[in-house]
RNA sequence: GGCGCCUUGGCGGAGUGGUUACGCAGCGGUCUGCAAAACCGCGUACACCGGUUCGAACCCGGUAGGUGCCUCCA
């Protein structure tokens, strides 16, 4: 399967170290605030990216980090920690506002069917592990001591800025928050922070290179050590928003690098903004919608899920609620077209019903094409679209429901779409009001079969008379 | 200031040298006792200006508008 490498900056056969077995390292959330509309099509596209991999016959061991502590408000290595700010605003300790947030992101990634990655991570978790990194780059060379903390020289790692593809000597350093003269380049950062002396934290840990001052770890050190702990020095695809290019991984990649002498990740999949209203999500703009307002509005996360897939991960995707409408009514369609698995008829022709089992295995070889192809959903679902239709003007015969039900699976398998999810058993009551107006429908009797049809849709079902005689019968 | 990206019909969104993408919405019609979230059909889209070509939405150059990163951000 091709993939889309910033590394190489162009669409890559994606080969594994090890023979159909792929390590995926995704960057997680900081936990200090709720997750936006924003996350939620980064890390469907992650998934989405895991399920292609599994799907072609991959065994994937996938690891996703949570930044519980570190993550500084301001990447020039002042500013306040983001856990320990959040923690002021809400009268809570950091470990308590982490806690917090983490639980609502796994909520919400359940919600939205994103798989569980192999492993979760937390970088509070993994102190000793960064600590060890950190002493290997010491002993290497590459950190240096100042006033609050231990950074890393850029200078020495060459290549530095050849991942974001910058000349540092050409940006505009005053654009900077503020600039550390302590520091020998303006490039370089924290790997360990001091804890500061007029202020309590509530999380620091004792280290090895204070001198006795407690202190914490830098924020790009807990990708580069948790990383290498679960897939090793070397793995196959590291993913993330694309705003982590120019200094979050640029980081990662210099002190993985710079430490270990070897190629960190192979891959690097990243996944683009999404504009609301022609603008970024951020907070200062306060437009980061989330999850729940959004079911809250009666629209399913199958239906947010369906929407983010119908644009592609490398462009710059459009939020709106007009498309999250639409993508609702898409999805209502397909579901009307699945519960046709709980209704076989009789095939109207042999050839016919061929026919549509034969459309079936080309949509799904079309599918697994378009995923491999740098996962392309949004052709996919016009793939689906054209499939369903299909099986639309054909209904489903007695031969035809298992390959049926078999490209249902094979959606949810790879789009993390569930059809058949509520195909339960018709209720009790619904048969009996089907079989009724069927009844009087026999009889001429349209008042009454209107008024049952009326009654079905009260229960939430509808209903549709077909040509032939026979009923199907939908969830509303 | 440096480095990028984008501009497709009402909305979303593929395609990237020569046939209808597709979906949602809309309009017209069909089927039906009626209805349908059913079926059929419709809109004759590719920012603008030049160039290359037998032929360009697709390649090249320019113009305009928008936008991203360089500063925390998925």
């Amino acid at each position: 399967m091709k993939l889309f490498n910033t590394l190489t900056r162009s669409t890559d056969e994606l080969k594994p170290i090890a023979t159909n077995s792929f390590g995926v390292y995704t960057c997680g959330p900081t936990v200090y605030d709720y997750a936006h509309i924003g996350h939620w099509y980064n890390y469907v596209r992650m998934d989405t990216l895991v399920r292609a991999l599994q799907s072609a016959g991959n065994t994937v061991n996938w690891v996703m980090n949570i930044t519980d502590v570190g993550h500084l408000v301001s990447d020039a290595d002042d500013g306040e920690d983001k856990l320990e700010k959040g923690a002021k605003r809400e009268g809570k300790t950091a470990w308590e506002v982490a806690e917090f947030y983490t639980q609502d992101f796994l909520e919400a990634m359940e919600l939205l069917n994103i798989q569980k990655p192999d492993h979760v991570v937390k970088a509070t978790d993994h102190i000793a592990e960064q600590i060890e990194l950190i002493q290997r780059l010491e002993a290497k060379g590459y950190t240096y001591i100042i006033d609050d903390g231990v950074y890393f020289d850029t200078s020495k790692f060459e290549g530095y800025s050849a991942f974001a593809g910058l000349d540092l000597d050409e940006q505009q350093a005053g654009a900077r928050v503020s600039i550390n003269d302590q520091k020998r380049n303006q490039a370089d950062f924290a790997v360990w922070k001091f804890s500061p002396t007029d202020s309590q934290r509530d999380m620091e840990w004792d280290n090895p290179f204070g001198n006795g001052r407690k202190g914490f770890p830098g924020w790009h050190i807990e990708c580069s050590a948790m990383s290498m702990k679960y897939l090793g020095e070397s793995f196959d695809i590291h993913t993330g928003g694309i705003d982590h290019i120019p200094v979050h991984h640029t980081n990662e990649i210099a002190q993985s690098e710079a430490a270990t002498g070897k190629r960190f990740a192979n891959y690097w999949m990243h996944s683009n903004h999404v504009t609301v209203n022609g603008e970024k999500i951020s907070k200062s703009l306060g437009n980061g919608i989330r999850l729940q307002e959004i079911i809250a509005k009666g629209i399913s996360a199958e239906a947010v899920r369906l929407n983010i897939l119908e644009s592609h991960y490398r462009s710059q995707s459009k939020f709106s609620w007009d498309s999250l409408e639409a993508a609702k009514n898409r999805l209502q369609h397909w579901q009307q077209v699945a519960v046709l698995v709980k209704q076989p008829q009789a095939a109207s022709s042999a050839d016919n019903d061929a026919m549509l089992v034969q459309e079936l295995a080309a949509a799904t070889s079309d599918i697994a094409a378009a995923l491999n192809d740098d996962l392309n959903t949004p052709v996919i679902l016009s793939r689906v679209d054209q499939a369903l239709s299909v099986v639309e003007k054909q209904l489903i015969s007695a031969t035809s429901v298992q390959p049926f039900t078999k490209f249902l699976s094979y959606l949810e398998a790879v789009l993390g779409i569930n059809l058949l999810l509520n195909l339960t058993e018709l209720p009790q009551q619904v048969a009996t009001l089907l079989e009724a107006r069927s009844t009087v429908r026999s009889a001429k009797d349209w008042a009454e079969s209107d008024s049952l049809r009326d009654q079905l849709a009260e229960l939430g079902y509808g209903v549709k008379d077909l040509p032939n005689g026979t009923t199907i019968w939908f969830k509303l």
